[in-house]
DNA sequence: TCATATATGGTGCACGAGCACAAGCTTGAT
DNA sequence: ATCAAGCTTGTGCTCGTGCACCATATATGA
């Protein structure tokens, strides 16, 4: 059947155990000895046995170490979710996942976090703040063997494994394509964005701006404002912004705030007139899509980012081969009332 | 650690042997000793280890069957890649899939093909035709111990294990929902359906009628038209649909066609004015989104289609144990011309 | 009473990889 | 010549499960 050690040990002269050694590198084997066996593996095209392997290493019980933001947040407990369902497949492995959460984004926290877990993972899943020091943790880590994958949010200029997420960037321009569809491609409308420290609303603005400059001139952005995922603030901000736009008739709600928004265009009373399209599908989000007021929201899988983050870890740890790619992107799907609400509701 | 046959043996008294006879029902096992062990195990909460079993079960590297239609079909091509991708996967655990296509719906054809399957596999995942006795052979095989998934399209009245696909009614309501949304809720349209044969197919249009009752009053439904996958067909028929219907301004695309139904409102010159909505991202369909002429796509995540029932295959074959559900529903997916098109193209 | 059939339970090996330990070999120093 | 030290390689056990084969004990018949 399919090749193993014992059959290259076999076919290049030497016992499973030497075979073993060359193969993970442990040294002490001759090095001409050691060329042949790599040739042979090479050349029946060899790759270790996954369930074989997971016997063998069950018994070290590996630890992922997990750190999300935003305690209680209902978009990662998703991600919960679908970590949850990885850890569950993976069991059998010996593989055992801790999920650590912090509050706010700030990078002296983040790092103790991580210190905390130094000594005792194998891995480590983060949802990375974008700041260098973080970044100079993850090479630090990754000189001792532990290796990082970015989760959700990438950082810049680190050495992680790779990047399991969605690409904000295409995210920002199918709200802009959607609120072009949806409002006949003619809409004088306002962002309201969460905090300019995270990457990835940056980036959702961007890609929306480049979409509206290249294919819809008669999009025309008349305001933003900063909600910093704050309700109340977005709520205040959103009242000001549509006093000063009487004209505004639609809006891009980036990240958080989406209920005090909501609630400003209600007590406006433009509730009609608007066109909001906005991200995710928290409850507070879909009892908005719900009422009809906002039109449509763009989904990031949060519970496949958290499925397949473990499952990449686990192919890492498992075969210490390096992904095929370094950034695995999952869909942004746009969801409406239909999508999101039963019919006989 | 986790709880093993050795454990199990040891709490009740026995050997690894009986305890394995008894949790397999291989008999040869006394009665008493036998409730003894399923308490125990019950008690433990017992779950076989997936790498012992899989190493122990790998040489009798099991098959799976497939059977798909429509050869050389672009959307069926994607769940091949999904099934492959699971493949490659189990590869490790001695699973092998073999696939079969056929042509056309022709119920016949398709129990010939599960019949050259039929003492070769330890499992079919087949997309069945709905017929009475395509649901009969799905039972005497289950009587033989070959489970069948059913993929991409459930049957009635079977003993299908269980269904992995999507929900068409759910898919029709969205479209009808894009539609209300692109049209601003009024619009005069005609639908292109597939064949009347495909129980999917009928369910679209069903969750695309109920929602237009109860939600949009101004959606008013001209005419339908039967395409049957064919190209020609469905040019020549949505041309004399126009011609009946001068006032007619959005089309709802439910199978196949599409090149066909949009050639045909290209050449009337309604291309502009036009409202359509269709199903999957077929190369086709993303050329027509591309041009512009189809607003909105409701794809049914193909490839995961393929790997979910792949891996829902093995599940069952590794632990015996009854699906959760016995139905595993992948979500519709809306997309429009900024999913589908880079946008520096 | 003994031989044989039947019911029941135990033991050992296989699967593939990892790893500890032992064994063989060469080299150099005394 | 003898022994130690170091380099290189082989062996045997582990992980959890499945299964063939063997070992008891009890029952049945002559």
């Amino acid at each position: 059947m399919s090749v193993t050690i014992k059959k290259i040990a076999e076919l290049s002269g030497v016992s499973r155990g030497t075979v073993d050694r060359v193969l993970n590198n442990r040294g002490n084997v001759h090095p001409e000895t050691a060329e042949r066996v790599r040739k042979v593996a090479q050349q029946l095209g060899y790759s270790p046995n996954l369930a074989g392997k997971a016997l063998a290493v069950r018994k070290k019980s590996p630890l992922f170490g997990v750190i999300l933001p935003s305690e209680g947040n209902a978009f990662f407990d998703d991600v919960i979710a679908g970590i949850r369902n990885a850890e569950a497949e993976l069991r059998d492995f010996g593989v055992r996942v801790e999920i650590r959460t912090m509050r706010g984004f700030d990078p002296t926290r983040q790092l103790k976090l991580i210190e905390e877990f130094e000594d005792r993972i194998s891995m480590l899943l983060l949802v990375p703040i974008n700041d260098v020091r973080i970044a100079e943790k993850i090479g630090s880590l990754k000189e001792k063997g532990i290796p990082t994958i970015a989760l959700n949010t990438d950082i810049e200029n680190s050495s992680r494994l790779c990047y399991v997420g969605s690409d904000y960037k295409k995210s920002g321009e199918i709200a802009c394509g959607i609120m072009a569809l949806l409002t006949g491609g003619r809409a004088n409308f306002g962002i309201a964005t969460g905090s300019f420290r995270m990457l990835g609303h940056s980036q959702r603005i961007a890609g929306f701006h480049s979409v509206m400059k290249a294919r819809y001139p008669g999009l025309k952005m008349l305001d933003i404002i900063e909600t910093n995922d704050d309700d109340i603030q977005a709520y205040e901000e959103t009242c000001r912004m549509l006093r000063n736009h009487p004209d505004m008739d639609a809006i891009f709600i980036v990240a958080g705030g989406v209920y005090g928004v909501c609630r400003a265009v209600i007590r406006s009373g433009y509730e009609e007139r608007m066109t909001i399209v906005s991200f995710d599908d928290i409850p507070t989000t879909v009892e908005m899509v719900e009422r009809g007021i906002i039109k449509a929201t763009i989904c990031q899988q949060p519970v496949a980012q958290g499925y397949l983050a473990v499952r990449k870890a686990f192919d890492y740890y498992i075969s210490g081969a390096e992904p095929e790619t370094d950034r695995f992107i999952l869909g942004n799907e746009i969801k409406i009332r239909e999508s999101l609400v039963d019919i006989d509701k």
